[in-house]
DNA sequence: TAGTTTGTTCGGAACGTTCCGAACGCTTAG
DNA sequence: CTAAGCGTTCGGAACGTTCCGAACAAACTA
């Protein structure tokens, strides 16, 4: 059985590559591994041991992104931090933006190359490969989202939601 | 009509965020605009100019992973470059070996943080969702291999191979 | 054989990024 | 009103990465 900080620090391996700084991946291994009690600022500096503006900053960062809901409870003085509902499906849909991205890149490439036909075939092939794939990857998270509802017969995508720790306006 | 240099550049942005170097990656944009000359170190160097270490660097880079392929023609002198024939397929590949390492990385959080509930959900719901990309994606680009032999009717991926530059052995 | 060209490897410099500590504004409790 | 806690912002330091120039090895030419 492996530990749990071990844990954090793969997951901040990992999620460093999409793009993540690295306090800010821990933070995620942090909120993926949450044992329930609420998490809050303060204590994820000492858990992770970082400076209390590096977490402010890796936070801003991960409530822009989508991937980390910020509330207060009533009453409370801090902010409490939670992963939003559709992580995943909000982590998948921004890897898909690079799709239509490079499609427009290979765009970009056809313009400039003029007439030139082995070059034209290369950046249309590469166009359309990435249209395609900005076209059907929706549909495969669409799937996803059937499969789990339907199989689960449970509530909606987002089970996290209804933890003990509920205390958003 | 946009300059092919401008677009060298936007490559060099877009493919360094797949985690290539920005020569690496704009030696990509280089071979995508290639109008049929062969390219070589050398020419690359004075079109980028990158010193020819940094070159050579690069390219190792990218032919370690599949992306450019190197070739003598007979009685030449010097290497050539060129894409691969599947680079894209080859590229979204490489980027689903993510999915899977996300998979595991969630059973690595499942079997850390024991039996707590609602963290089990939270990380078998990730497991769960990239088994399921890993597993479906590769279906994704088969059909598109598909669609694209049978649309054209032409020879199968990998028209550019054909080029006028083919010494390969 | 001597000379040229090509490609690789290595150490050091330059660059961008991330992080920390300090200062500030704001809210709440006493 | 004072004091304490929380969150944000900013400048400077530390880190890792990338790149260049020089030295080297190998292949070919004359």
């Amino acid at each position: 059985m492996a530990d749990v900080e071990e844990f954090v620090e793969s997951a901040g391996l990992h999620f460093e590559r999409l793009g993540l700084s690295r306090t800010a991946a821990r933070v995620m291994g942090c909120l993926l591994a949450e044992t329930g009690e609420a998490a809050d600022a303060p204590g994820l500096c000492e858990r992770l041991g970082v400076a209390k503006s590096s977490m402010s900053v890796a936070l801003h960062q991960l409530e822009r992104g989508g991937l980390v809901e910020r509330y207060r409870p009533p009453r409370a003085r801090r902010d409490h931090y939670r992963l939003a509902e559709d992580v995943f499906g909000r982590a998948f849909r921004t890897k898909m933006t690079e799709f239509t991205a490079f499609a427009a890149l290979a765009e970009q490439g056809l313009s400039a190359v003029g007439d030139h036909p082995t070059a034209r075939a290369r950046l249309e092939h590469m166009r359309d490969m990435y249209a395609f794939m900005a076209r059907e990857f929706p549909k495969l998270l669409d799937r996803w989202d059937e499969e789990r509802a339907g199989g689960t017969g449970g509530p909606a995508p987002g089970s996290a939601a209804s933890g003990p720790l509920d205390g958003r306006p």
